[in-house]
DNA sequence: TGTACATCAGTGAACGCGCGTTCACTGATGTAC
DNA sequence: TGTACATCAGTGAACGCGCGTTCACTGATGTAC
């Protein structure tokens, strides 16, 4: 049965969860939404904490595996110029496929993922960023490792520095992307998919990432 | 008196709210850091609310008004090349300016604006980006008006859009530059001083800004 | 085939806890006559 | 100058509420003999 309790109580967290964020979410509400008794979630997760990272994981490991086959296959093909800002722009775009591909499955498993990355920048929050990083963060290094070759001239502190103002960027934009959409629909009267919005994004990525540095004055 | 009952109060709940939020942030808390009792908050503010409400007052007015000042400054100088990558990063500048400005007041107000702007981001919670537009949009929009000279060649739709991923990247910054300064004294034995970081993330604002649209193959 | 027991998904009600808020109260200072 | 009252900052203790969690229990299914 593909819509068991276990099943539904996750859909129905990851939903609440991307809307309202992880501690304003309350058992009770993802209970009443997934019509389970309050106390399944402990008894199939064991606690909240429990739920959280079971509906992180259902995400981030087919997210990880699926860019990690992207980027070795990038890595194969013949040329890397690390000038080609076209080059660059691929790498960003097997990115936002390997996002695509998680959000098709669970649509609002991108909104939950920016949530827990604003989280683990949080300070305080130091442990969660070490999970993070000891579970899934061998494909996101490999990704830096690829990017790296496209800001040779930097110094791998400048670099710390460049990435992570690239990832407030994709974090901003997947966590806000439905209050966005709703405002420009209203606005604009036009409504945007978000296959349009990634594939813009990933030319403001590639743009930000050449930057000049300070004191450097080629374009 | 300047270290008031209120002043002491709005201090340690700017560190806490920086520090964890406004939801995960208790009155129990603040009031114990502030050596304060704890209903002197409901005292003084009526609410944890109002509370919120007199810490981000207390930025957001200064900020607004510095900004403002600055910018209509800058729209009398002679020459506003559209072209011209150097005005835009001093339009910029501007922007990094007044923050920093309020920052020297309240060390922890940018961070604080961070949580604000990803809140008032959230769907959910029109009522507060409504309020913050009409109580501080002047202001922004302003900003938003000169910055829309840089970038002539597109759509309302398509600012927006390149609007809100240059925010992403503003937010992040400010919202996790604590965290982010701490792990990078820690990996790279070196410490970055605010404005060091704020000067980069110019940079990386301007060539985000200017970078080409879809089907534009001009850098 | 029938019986006793084990396993397991799921339940209903209650538990203790921390939260924001309220309220009657104190004690100091100012003001009117 | 003395007295009565008003104002206001601040306090201590309690309130009701929603939260995550716990626990004894049910009912269905499987298994051993």
């Amino acid at each position: 049965m593909t819509n068991s309790t276990i099943d539904r109580i996750l859909d129905a967290a990851e939903v609440e969860f991307a809307a309202h964020g992880f501690v304003e979410t309350s058992l009770r509400t993802i209970t009443t939404k997934a019509k389970v008794n309050l106390a399944a979630v402990n008894y199939h997760f064991g606690s909240k904490k429990g739920l959280i990272q079971a509906v992180t994981d259902r995400f981030l490991g087919p997210l990880t595996q699926h860019l990690q086959n992207q980027l070795s296959a990038y890595e194969k093909q013949p040329s890397l110029d690390s000038q080609n800002q076209q080059e660059l722009q691929a790498l960003f775009t097997l990115l936002a496929h390997s996002c695509q591909h998680v959000a098709q499955k669970n649509h609002h498993s991108l909104a939950v993922f920016a949530r827990l990355i604003n989280m683990a920048y949080s300070q305080s929050q130091g442990h969660l960023r070490k999970h993070l990083t000891h579970q899934y963060g061998a494909s996101f290094l490999y990704f830096m490792k690829l990017l790296r070759q496209y800001m040779p001239a930097m110094t791998n502190e400048q670099f710390f520095w460049r990435f992570h103002y690239l990832l407030g960027t994709l974090v901003f934009a997947l966590s806000s992307s439905e209050a966005l959409l709703a405002i420009c629909e209203r606005e604009y009267d036009e409504s945007r998919r978000i296959d349009q919005i990634m594939s813009d994004l990933v030319l403001v990525l590639a743009s930000a990432a050449q930057a000049p540095m300070i004191g450097d004055q080629s374009s």
